[in-house]
RNA sequence: GGGCGGUUAGCUCAGAGGCAGAGUGUCGGUCUUACAAACCGGAGGUCACUGGUUCGAACCCAGUACCGCCCA
């Protein structure tokens, strides 16, 4: 007893901070999220696209990791034995920007203090600041299992890194070439087609002439980037192109440069295209580049790795920026009168994804992964079904991008990442790629030198459903964990990880990575734009739970979360949600103080009307959540536990059972009690904290929510009389709210109730007629077949059933008659629909029979009421 | 140019052949002993448009318009 009071002492409103920090370490703390190697559970396990070690969370993420974790502790709940991996990814690029950044600050370069230096400084600040999302993760109460933290950059996951280069590149899936590939010039780095973003972006089309020397004659041709012509080394019309045809097999005269160039043919040039003659540039356009092999043209650099100009480029522009050099050559062909004219033109340029300079192509040496036989695997994977995507759809954007593949360039020209693994021979040049250093060169014996680049950090990444279980060793986690059950992402990442984690699987497990692929929406604003810091329209996760609690914050998301639909997130909701919390909280309070003793036993056999009901809609409840769970169907399960919760166990339950837990009914109590206890089971793995902080306030609980089983739906609960009775009550008592709102009689002006339907109705409002009252401002009740013959009567309609008040005072029946014709007139519609089909010999002949059944009932019951409100006007006119 | 998605209450969105829904906002009333972060009640809709299939279409099919995204 005096626990239970000492249980009772819970606050008025919900202050979520001190109560989130409590079970975030408690949870962590006796290790909870921990899996267990050796279980007889059925395993789940998930790891998740590991998050940028530079990263700071925001709503994309809390968005991304509050979906696995509602499934992980459903799951958990479920009796199975869940990992969830956690971990960061090094982020190349991201880190370099950082370190550089304050490098240059210091006016320093990474050149200037070296490869080694740089790496120290990394690794110092991966120490000190790399840990900021992890931290933030276990704020939003993810049930990460920290035991088994990753770094992709971890002296075991270099060692897989590595040795999956090595494999590869023996098998030929690996190669080095001379190739044009895509350059940040910022980032001093080349990156992979899907790390170029296309905008489309107002610039000039500018009309060159290519004088034919000895003529005044000439080839006009149209570009976008005339600073690249000074490495022209031939023009481009179509073989069949009449206007042209004068100019095949002659030379032109590349203005600036006075070099002589050939004019090609080539199917591949647009007739329509500006003059359609084009220039070609194989060393700085792709298409170029192409044309340039087939044609054998040569290659001439103009612009660096910088985006400066080069020394081929000429005296006069060499060392200039491409964009200051482009308006210089603009100015010097009006000088020569070679430029024709210029014209605005929009259209599509590639710009880095990460800091949105303009992509500058490259040719260059790099290493390659040959992915069509790696993609070949993976597409037959999805396409055989082992690996699902929810939605469906997106199957069909993994398939588009797979089918049209291009090699993946892995080489970066960064420091921080894995250093690849091959080794040239300063002396015969001899290229070895081995796990080890060699001491030196294997056929000459020479000195080596490791290649200076680093690989793609989504190498790395996409070895990480394995790489972390301890591959290549074979580890007892991995043969329990592997493959994975879920992976949850944005539909952005799934070229950047999903599919290369498929291929990877694929190819080094010999078996998928995992079976389910949920993509979820991107969270937007409530104008539907994307959250980003120039528009300012950020909304910060961590403010977020500041203000309203991370389970509000939380059950907001999981409540938006329509698989394949964006999001539109807005402060409101949360809000929202924030009362809801505090909703729960009262409910707690309330069962509490009505609590006289620790629970006993339910007796199911002398349980009354309420607890019938629900108990009932518990049960349906419960198959709703999993059903709806099991779709990934976070909105549907959210409204469903918000609905039952607040407009069935609060707004009637608890309002409904008031007079028996005043009259001191124990098995109310025992219901009331254990019906909240599976309630806060069924919300916890949407808002974990308050439904643990509550749980443990409840006599006779255990540990954690955390490890509590998830209820089972028993059918011996289903009730379909109650939930009807119970259906029959609620009518009446709305009915009568409505007709004392429309009248505006206050609450404490207690009317009598009369109720027809005789003895049926007797039999179902009469045990609970306490209810009644409290719930609808009744004194006396009286039941009747029909409502007699008096004056000053407020009738309405509950059902088909009959009610009617009766006020001692006057009452103002003009109100009345609006309120009762406008019910008729709507009722009269519905009639006539239901006639007008019911009339219609094709529907009786072809519908299903329970259709028709169910639409001669609802008829049958709408001229019911027609009939008495038509009497109730009838009444009301002599009123008047 | 190719592909995907969207258009339903003021706003944000569910619903996928058989009664048009939720949250929030709004209007009216209530501090009724769990909760004013609350309670009770009300108003609010040409389900983008045009045609088709069907006994019956917000829903299925075809087309149109507009909006968004991805890929070239």
């Amino acid at each position: 007893m005096s626990e239970l009071k000492e249980k009772n002492l819970l606050e008025k409103t919900y202050d979520p901070g001190p109560v989130e920090a409590r079970w975030s370490k408690f949870w962590l703390d006796e290790k909870l999220f921990v899996a267990e190697v050796k279980s007889k559970k059925p395993k789940f396990s998930i790891v998740l696209p590991p998050p940028n070690v530079t990263g700071v969370l925001h709503m994309g993420h809390a968005l991304c990791f509050t979906l696995p974790d509602i499934i992980v502790r459903w799951k958990k709940m479920q009796g199975y034995n869940t990992m969830w991996l956690p971990g960061t990814d090094h982020a190349s690029i991201a880190v370099h920007n950082v370190i550089e950044q304050s490098l240059a600050e210091k006016g320093l370069t990474r050149e200037k203090i070296g490869r080694e230096e740089f790496l120290r400084i990394a690794w110092e600040w991966k120490k000190k600041y790399g840990g900021v999302i992890t931290k933030q993760l276990k704020r939003l109460g993810c049930s990460l299992d920290w035991s088994r933290e990753r770094f992709t950059m971890d002296e075991g996951f270099s060692r897989a890194v590595k040795y999956v280069f090595v494999s590869l590149y023996r098998e030929g899936l690996i190669y080095r070439d001379y190739y044009l590939v895509n350059r940040c010039p910022r980032c001093q780095t080349v990156l992979s087609d899907i790390e170029i973003e296309h905008q489309e972006v107002k610039g000039k089309l500018w009309y060159i002439k290519y004088p034919l020397p000895g003529t005044e004659d000439g080839i006009v041709v149209a570009t976008t980037r005339p600073e690249t012509m000074l490495g022209d080394t031939a023009v481009a019309v179509h073989p069949d192109d009449e206007r042209y045809f004068r100019f095949h097999g002659q030379k032109v005269l590349l203005p600036i440069q006075n070099r002589l160039i050939p004019v090609i043919t080539d199917e591949r040039v647009e007739k329509e295209f500006g003059t359609g003659a084009v220039k070609v540039t194989p060393a700085h356009d792709p298409v170029d580049f192409e044309l340039g092999k087939k044609h054998n043209l040569e290659q001439i650099i103009v612009i660096d790795g910088q985006g400066k100009m080069t020394e081929a480029a000429g005296e006069e522009f060499k060392g200039l920026d491409r964009f200051a050099c482009r308006t210089k050559v603009v100015e010097k062909l009006k000088e020569l009168g070679l430029l024709v004219k210029v014209e605005d033109y929009t259209h599509s340029v590639g710009h880095c994804y990460r800091c949105k300079t303009v992509i500058e192509p490259h040719l260059s040496w790099q290493w390659f992964v040959k992915i069509e036989p790696l993609a070949r695997e993976a597409i037959k994977a999805v396409e055989e079904k082992k690996i699902i995507f929810i939605p469906e759809n997106w199957t069909k954007t993994y398939f588009e991008w797979m089918y049209k593949i291009h090699d993946w360039c892995i080489s970066r020209q960064l420091w921080w990442g894995h250093r690849i693994p091959a080794y040239y021979c300063q002396n015969c040049h001899h290229l070895m790629v081995e796990m080890e250093e060699p001491k030196s060169c294997e056929k000459c014996g020479g000195p080596v030198v490791q290649d200076e680049d680093v690989l793609d950090t989504w190498f790395s990444s996409a070895l990480w459903p394995f790489a972390t279980l301890g591959w290549p060793e074979e580890t007892e986690d991995l043969k329990v964990f592997y493959p994975t059950d879920l992976m949850a992402t944005g539909f952005d990442i799934i070229f950047f990880w999903v599919a290369r984690m498929i291929m990877m699987g694929l190819k080094f497990m010999g078996d998928i990575p995992f079976k389910e692929v949920f993509i979820n929406g991107l969270v937007r604003d409530l104008k539907k734009r994307k959250m980003s810091k120039s528009e300012g329209n950020i909304i910060d996760p961590l403010e977020m739970i500041e203000k309203y609690g991370t389970d509000a914050l939380r059950f907001t998301l999981a409540s938006l979360a329509v698989p394949g639909m964006d999001i539109a997130l807005s402060e409101e909701r949360m809000a929202g949600y924030r009362a809801f919390a505090n909703k729960i909280w009262n409910a707690s309070r309330f069962v509490l103080m009505n609590l006289s003793e620790t629970a006993g036993e339910i007796d199911q056999k002398t349980l009354t009307l309420p607890n019938r009901w629900i108990r009932s809609r518990l049960t349906k409840v419960i198959q709703q959540l999993n059903a709806s769970l099991k779709e990934y169907k976070f909105y549907e399960s959210a409204e469903t536990i918000y609905h039952f919760i607040w407009h069935e166990f609060c707004d009637w339950y608890i309002e409904f059972i008031k007079p028996e837990l005043k009259a001191g009914n124990k098995n109310t109590q025992v219901v009331m009690v254990d019906t909240l206890e599976k309630i806060l089971r069924l919300l916890h793995p949407f808002m974990p904290f308050i439904t643990e902080e509550i749980w443990h306030h409840l006599p006779g609980t255990g540990k954690s929510l955390l490890t509590a089983t998830w209820p089972e739906a028993e059918n011996s609960w289903l009730d379909p009389e109650a939930e009807q009775t119970m259906k029959f009550l609620q009518e009446i008592i709305s009915e009568i709210r409505t007709i004392r709102a429309e009248n505006r009689l206050p609450v404490k002006e207690k009317v009598n109730l009369w109720i027809t339907g005789g003895q049926d109705s007797q039999k179902m409002a009469e045990p609970y007629q306490e209810a009644i009252k409290l719930l609808a401002g009744v004194e006396n009740i009286e039941y009747v077949d029909q409502l007699p013959a008096k004056e000053k009567w407020l009738k309405g309609l509950a059902g088909t059933i009959e009610v009617g008040l009766q006020l001692a005072r006057s009452i103002d029946f003009r109100q009345e008659k609006e309120r009762l014709g406008k019910e008729l007139s709507k009722v009269k519609e519905d009639i006539n629909l239901l006639e007008a089909r019911l009339n219609n010999p094709e529907f009786l002949k072809k519908a299903p029979q329970p259709v028709v059944n169910e639409h001669q009932q609802r008829l049958a019951e709408l001229k019911l009421k027609k009939d008495r409100l038509e009497k109730s006007l009838e009444d009301i006119e002599k009123n008047l």
